[in-house]
DNA sequence: GTCTATAGACGGATAGAC
DNA sequence: GTCTATCCGTCTATAGAC
């Protein structure tokens, strides 16, 4: 009872505390960037005092450092549809759906990754030159190998990637655009479906998978 | 001497001084966004003094209104490319190296404008419900003719578009990105060249217009 | 028309009561 | 462990000297 030097006790409501604070500030961020974003309004957003986030995280900063690192986990995961045994063109398209995927369920996470990737990346630039690079570098061997067998187009494979998360990412990011031209007021899931199957048919016949 | 009504005498430093103050602001907006950009900064990379921005602007809100229309007229311009009497292949490719070229020459532009749509777009929005909108309609239409005479593959030509501002525009909206991934501090001319032909091959191929 | 000096508001962080 | 009250730095904007 007087002992509490486990998770058990209060490390549940720290716990429940932390979650709540970080989907939050995801939201808070993904809106207004990390200037713009205060902590009174994340306080507000998450129904605790505004000293309360200071407890738990000690700065706006930390809280920052912490919505990233939760981001970048999701973000890679999709990548394993890419192997050496899978049929190439299943693989790609299961990949850009993945990605599609996560765009229409974590748009605010997307939207925090695009604006800490505008701003020069301060916080995340060395895991891209060290994990992302490795990451890229191990699919596109795979690809290269699928080209070399003829059973895909010649693509420069690492730029393939660019053009897949940038079309992919963009329906998130920049939704305010895509719903202005196309008259809506936000994206509906038919108009992401109609998206989604755009992004696949377009890159797949590019890649020479199809027709 | 004593009355200067036109814009001939003190006007040419006006223009000139706004010139200078719109040309920095655009940088420090590109690298920090709204919020996180200061009038100092300005200022300081201005070399005017901080009250000399309220004198000819009058607010750090109407300074940012005058970047971004300064931008908008810019982008659009690109489109002129795509109209009925020209060849499907070269219009698209012309489009696609246009805004290839504007990402290279224009990267902080291409920020500030990315930036102003990942929040939601709050001065632009309505720009992009109806010169936009209007703009991709026409444009639209001329793709869709191309492909009712089988002039190229059946693609949404709407969506098309969102492709090619994507995969163009992330070589200056997320720089960081993919310089890190291929191992570079910066994106060189010669590196540059090759996402162009890249993009290029890629998006005419999937819109059936190589091989 | 230009610039210094300052007002006034806001935001991040913390002290200290509970 | 939680929250109120407050400090202190920073930022936008402007008043007023030159």
């Amino acid at each position: 009872m007087t002992k509490q030097t486990d998770d058990a006790g209060q490390g549940q409501i720290r716990q429940s505390n932390e979650r709540v604070i970080l989907a939050a500030a995801e939201a808070m961020f993904a809106r207004a960037g990390f200037s713009g974003t205060t902590m009174a309004a994340i306080a507000q957003a998450s129904e605790l005092p505004k000293a309360n986030l200071h407890y738990y995280f000690g700065s706006k900063e930390a809280i920052y450092r912490a919505v990233l690192a939760r981001i970048l986990n999701d973000w890679l995961a999709p990548a394993d549809a890419i192997h050496s045994e899978a049929d190439p063109r299943t693989a790609i398209e299961q990949y850009i759906r993945a990605k599609m995927a996560l765009s229409k369920q974590r748009p605010d996470a997307s939207k925090v990754f695009a604006n800490e990737l505008l701003h020069g990346a301060p916080l995340v630039k060395e895991l891209l030159a060290t994990e992302l690079r490795k990451l890229v570098k191990a699919k596109v061997a795979v690809l290269q190998a699928w080209m070399d067998q003829g059973r895909m187009a010649q693509v420069d494979a690492t730029h393939l990637f660019f053009t897949i998360w940038a079309a992919t990412q963009t329906y998130a990011d920049f939704d305010v655009q895509v719903s202005a031209v196309l008259g809506h007021n936000n994206l509906s899931a038919k108009a992401h479906a109609r998206s989604t199957e755009h992004v696949v048919s377009l890159i797949l016949r590019g890649c020479g998978l199809s027709q």
